[in-house]
DNA sequence: TGTATTACTGACTAAACAGTCAGCAAATCT
DNA sequence: AGATTTGCTGACTGTTTAGTCAGTAATACA
């Protein structure tokens, strides 16, 4: 019913498909059933929609993964529990995560302001920091760890993604390939 | 001279500013010193040229990593070769690398064939299948290495780029995370 | 019930676009 | 030198596009 949401997830099925420019705004109000000029009513223009749509998922992985952080007593717990809430977000949500991947490897990213795209990683950065604080993870570049701790979890899920694991084989590969990460880092 | 290679450089430099959508032929053609119907001439649509595009730099970049891996005793010696070879030309050719990034994470790489793809990636297979049978790496499927080994890349490349190191920190930062990644996977 | 505000419409337009084509220029061949 | 092929041109076109706007429907408010 609301015309908004409607119009957000149009744009997202149609924007994977096809990416963001192929797509146009006509296509996207026919898929989700309302007016052409309602679009622009809510999204004055298409711009605003994609940053709109990436801000939305954006918040919603954050919502995710600050969710299952809570409760946790060791460092490997906390951020294994981070590490699988991100991959099986990821992995439910398919075409929201691959939006986000070709949003963030696209000139549109620059549109973004760097405190936005900061933002969600400033949980990890202090865990990390902690951790080699307590001489727990190796004492290197902060930035170099996230860099690895990202790369490490984006390629795992192209991986889960492209095989097609049941349920706990899934929950097997995470555990795994969590358990190689941390010797990595320890 | 050449102007079908003007053309090419032309599209790499304003692909990787704008996107491909978003780049007009006509400003590929004004950019590149050429009549607007030369671009057309020798890439009779907008696709192909986007798609030679892609070719060409890939086979750039598998041209430079079958060079350095020659004449190497171990299977760490070859592996830290490729591995620094592959990020070496990634920062030294910035922009190719970025038109790679954005090309295969849009709908563009749907259009290319499989075995195009998976062509530049046999050589490394095989070296990791050599390092499973000879107990030097992990047992573990070969597809998950591969993912961990490429992802593990590519974000140290991204690493190495935001940050403007010198070119003996940039060695140092290579052979520190080859070590890490060779820790994790053996 | 009447009035004001907000949500929504779809026909429309000006601009931008990929691709065409008739023809010119330069090189290659005979 | 003349003929033929190949490289290249840029004005042109049919189509597609983002965005507008005058107006209608629905809701809220008095």
């Amino acid at each position: 019913m609301d015309k908004r949401k409607r119009i957000l997830e149009s744009a997202l099925k149609l924007f994977v498909e096809f990416g963001f420019h192929a797509t146009p705004t006509s296509k996207i109000a026919k898929e989700a059933g309302i007016a052409n000029g309602t679009l622009f009513y809510f999204f004055p223009t298409k711009d605003d929609l994609v940053i709109a749509l990436y801000l939305d998922i954006k918040s919603q992985m954050m919502a995710n993964a600050a969710l299952e952080i809570e409760n946790k007593t060791t460092l490997k717990e906390v951020l294994k529990d981070y590490y699988s809430a991100s991959l099986n977000w990821a992995i439910k949500h398919k075409t929201k995560f691959r939006f986000i991947e070709q949003f963030t490897n696209s000139p549109y990213l620059n549109k973004i302001a760097e405190e936005e795209i900061q933002a969600h990683i400033q949980p990890i950065y202090k865990l990390l920091k902690q951790g080699i604080k307590n001489r727990v993870i190796q004492k290197l570049d902060i930035d170099m760890i996230f860099a690895m701790l990202s790369g490490h979890t984006f390629s795992i899920n192209q991986y889960i993604i492209t095989k097609d694991f049941s349920k706990n084989k899934q929950a097997k590969v995470i555990d795994d390939t969590f358990e190689l990460l941390w010797k990595m880092l320890t």
